[in-house]
DNA sequence: GAGCAGAAAATTGCATTCATTTTTTGAGAG
DNA sequence: CTCTCAAAAAATGAATGCAATTTTCTGCTC
């Protein structure tokens, strides 16, 4: 049984990555109705369908996905354990609200577990996988030389993307791209293009990440990686908005 | 902080964080049926109570919980979204084997995350929370020098939890509880009564932790932190065995 | 006795139904 | 006109019902 389609225009951001590893990882959900809704709603809250804040609306949700409440609560539950949603009791499901707090929480997390990434990477990476990533980092410097910042992302998620892989450790990955979706939501508009230093500075740590991953140090590394986070939360504080469904995630 | 009564002096590596903030902090399960539901059914088959790779009887616990399957399989699809079980499409949910790779890499993640923990505290704990830690780690070091591995247990693992709290980061300290509990499953007998080296080592590891966090010094106790995960893993390598439906799993 | 086809029973996934709570509506008082 | 309070409407949380799949049991063949 295939979901209903999706009858709003739903407007494609784009730039996100397609998030198909998700269910790879978990042959529970696999392909499941019940994965497949699941994957589909996180997908309709994260591309900013429905108000912060606002009410999710079951019924409405229901003939939009063609199905009962039952699996649709199903769903729900698990959204508000991933943090998504919020569960009132008895008032329904609301789109959490980000406050600038959690978001600079969600900030370190992500550092950490890059962090982390990086630690594990440099004991486990493959010569193969190191040389795609330097690769990458070479096509992203042309892109920084060029002023390409939509290349400029792709490369420099993909970056962060092989590490994450060259850990090898499934639940890093799981919680990565589970606090990844969550700060998805946000639109901090850390338009590199309007902030040179930034760019420049963001440029030179992706030197020293991958000259720790070429040397294999790891808590080197770590600390670079947590460091080049930070920064880039700062780069993105005070400037961060609610979902309009465009824009990538910049570094 | 009281922790549960321990019935059992055994073999408790210590890095379990007594979870009992998971419901304070989601507002959202706080009191509902489902939330109950949800910390209960995680209770019964992390105390063992359901034989690994078995499968999960709805009926049965339905009775058992006094409710019906529509709440239950609610509370599955998180669990199995937490990692805990398994869902195979019509053929129910399995409780979650935990293979030794798979062990190897949750305990570096907790490493990851105690890492993060301790480079926050670094930045944010209050002078009052540091004492509190040098306390513990006074009154662990007096259990030790008596061979008191119980409370060296408790001790060890109040620091841990401190730690924690004084990063301070709601996120992380969510993540930690969910993998420590997945952890928690798992009874690997890293007793150190016998594995007189490793305590003593330990020991010494505590000292590092809470000179570098005297320090301030976060990409050190950072380091420091990880690597004590690690030689921990080490010590309870070849060890774990999975958790007989009985005997309440040391808090 | 081992192996296999087929039916009965149980189990799963989802829809529907029901009781309770919340939210909205509307009439009347001030 | 605004506020209050009661009743209607809607939404939530959970139970039950039903079709489809899986598992178990039975009886037959070899």
């Amino acid at each position: 049984m295939v979901l209903g389609p999706v009858t709003e225009p739903e407007a494609d951001a784009g730039l996100e990555p397609a998030d198909g590893a998700r269910l790879s990882a978990m042959p529970s959900l696999a392909k499941s109705l019940h994965g497949e809704l699941l994957a589909r709603l996180r997908d309709y809250i994260v591309e900013g369908n429905l108000a912060v804040g606002a009410r999710v609306p079951e019924r409405m949700l229901c003939e939009r996905f063609g199905i009962s409440r039952t699996p649709l609560r199903e769903a729900l539950k698990v959204l508000a354990s991933e943090g998504l949603i919020e569960l009132l009791p008895n008032r329904g499901a609301r789109v959490r609200q980000l406050g600038a707090e959690e978001l600079v929480d969600l900030f370190d997390v992500m550092g950490g577990l890059e962090a982390l990434a990086g630690r594990l990477a440099c004991e486990k990476i493959t010569p193969a996988a190191y040389d795609e990533i330097e690769r990458l980092h070479h096509e992203m410097y042309g892109c920084y030389m060029r002023r390409d910042l939509h290349g400029y992302f792709a490369c420099n998620q993909a970056i962060h993307d092989r590490i994450v892989q060259a850990a090898d450790n499934e639940p890093l990955r799981a919680s990565y791209a589970n606090f990844a979706g969550r700060l998805r939501r946000v639109r901090y508009s850390a338009n590199l293009d309007e902030n040179r230093d930034r760019w420049g500075e963001a440029m030179r740590e992706h030197e020293e990440i991958l000259d720790a991953l070429r040397r294999r140090a790891g808590n080197e590394l770590s600390d670079i990686l947590f460091g080049h986070l930070r920064n880039k939360r700062r780069a993105a504080a005070g400037r961060e908005t609610t979902c309009p469904p465009d824009a990538g995630v910049a570094s």
